[in-house]
RNA sequence: GGGGGCGUGGUGUAGCGGCUAACAUGCGGCCCUGUCAAGGCCGAGAUCGCGGGUUCGAACCCCGUCGCUCCCG
């Protein structure tokens, strides 16, 4: 490991906003940075060389899922993530905490770790902070995260008694983890209590984590609430080492957690909306298979220098949305992905040249979240 | 020439006396945020080939008729 592996320099601020670079032992994270996700080891739909053509450079894989199949220890045998998956730049890997939440109606949670049942065969197994721990360094992705509950939002007295169990977990993946290349990633937690955040905010900046996560939003609550959260935080995490706000999202939402003090942002919505048919805009999110694009020559965004814009038109792109070829979901997600890593690029551009305020309120005020589009 | 079967939303079918006519697909639209997910939801669309009859009531029974189809000659 050389020494400036996660190592976090910021090299402008605004307001909030940050700019920065993050060093891992693959290669280095300029921020904001947004990451798509590769939940089976890979990104839906794309290969590893279309991912890099559109300019993403951290990909985050699953400990849930990898567990369940292949297995860590066969990921292992191939050499690893990286390796296996052929994806040569920096990877984080969730803890699989999520699914204790997502995936609720079928896991039992107690303060040592939970139990939970596969999607795949129904067969039983069970996940502790050390578990997870150890999965993810068989795994080998160069940023981990801590094993934690993510619990429903607007429940406070829940959240309360989740809370110490998230923090007493994170203390015991701090003390389980071994491998010197992996960075380890505390979660702030909460809910949409202030004080519970803020608490929260207080112990993983305590820690003395290389960076620091903010977890359990954009699963229910408002976006007031969210960006409230979100402020709450801001002043209260270590100004020196990135922040990563997880599961999220929109274009909206990374516009709007930049302002706010986010570094890392990680979503399935470019690729999950793109096998639904949905790309985004500078104006709006619209969907393809309306057929008011059926005659569209344009390309989807003419602003967009994406593989997919560079080559097709909307007519064609809804050709093959309606005839289920599978082109129409890699050329999608190839457009989603590209909008969202660009998206942060000029955020970060902006940030470095003083202009974030100005680009920030521009974005907000043409880009409409479900708009529908005049066709033109 | 004789005998049988079938005609129900765009398409393929279900229903065979009490239905505001069901399902699939297609069509139109919406949703999707640390992915159980090429998924979820909503909507438009047939008065049941046509005419007559039986019945309180017919897509469902009877008669006729047209069309398609099969078998025999």
């Amino acid at each position: 490991m050389k020494t400036q592996d996660f190592i976090f320099n910021l090299l402008a601020t605004q307001g909030s906003a940050r700019a920065g670079t993050f060093h891992t032992p693959h290669g280095e994270l300029l921020t904001p940075v947004f990451a798509p996700v590769g939940t089976q080891a890979t990104v839906k739909s794309v290969t590893p060389a279309q991912l890099k053509e559109t300019g993403a450079s951290l990909v985050l894989s699953n400990t849930y899922h990898l567990y369940l199949r292949p297995g860590a220890d066969l990921v292992a045998e191939f050499g690893g993530l990286h390796e296996f998956m052929r994806w040569p730049g920096p990877m984080l890997t969730d803890s699989g905490g999520f699914q204790v939440f997502s995936l609720s109606d079928s896991n039992k949670i107690d303060d040592d770790g939970v139990t939970f049942k596969s999607h795949i065969d129904g067969s039983m197994h069970r996940f502790t902070p050390e578990s997870s721990i150890a999965i993810q360094e068989k795994l080998g992705a160069d940023i981990i995260m801590a094993f934690d509950e993510c619990a429903e939002p607007n429940d406070r007295e829940y959240n309360l008694k989740s809370l110490s169990r998230t923090h007493a977990w994170l203390e015991r993946c701090i003390q389980a983890k071994t491998r010197p290349d992996q960075a380890l990633f505390g979660i702030v937690q909460g809910g949409v209590f202030p004080d519970l955040r803020e608490q929260s905010a207080r112990f993983v900046s305590s820690l003395d984590l290389p960076g620091c996560a903010i977890g359990g939003l954009s699963v229910g609550e408002t976006k007031a609430q969210m960006h409230a959260m979100l402020e709450v935080v801001d002043p209260l995490l270590p100004r020196e080492k990135p922040r990563y706000l997880m599961g999220v999202g929109s274009p909206e939402d990374l516009v709007n957690g930049v302002m706010r003090g986010v570094d890392i942002f990680d979503c399935v919505l470019p690729t999950r909306l793109a096998r639904h048919n949905a790309v985004f805009t500078p104006t709006g999110r619209i969907n393809l298979m309306n057929a008011a694009f059926a005659h569209d020559p344009q390309p989807i965004d003419s602003t967009c220098s994406c593989y997919a814009c560079q080559n097709f038109t909307r007519g064609y792109l809804r050709h093959l949305i309606v005839a289920k070829e599978l082109l129409a979901s890699t050329l999608l997600s190839i457009h989603n992905i590209q909008f969202l890593v660009s998206l942060a690029q000029r955020m970060r551009q902006a940030i470095i040249d003083q202009s974030f305020n100005t680009f920030a309120d521009e974005f907000l005020s043409h880009y409409k979240p479900s708009a529908r589009q005049e066709k033109s």
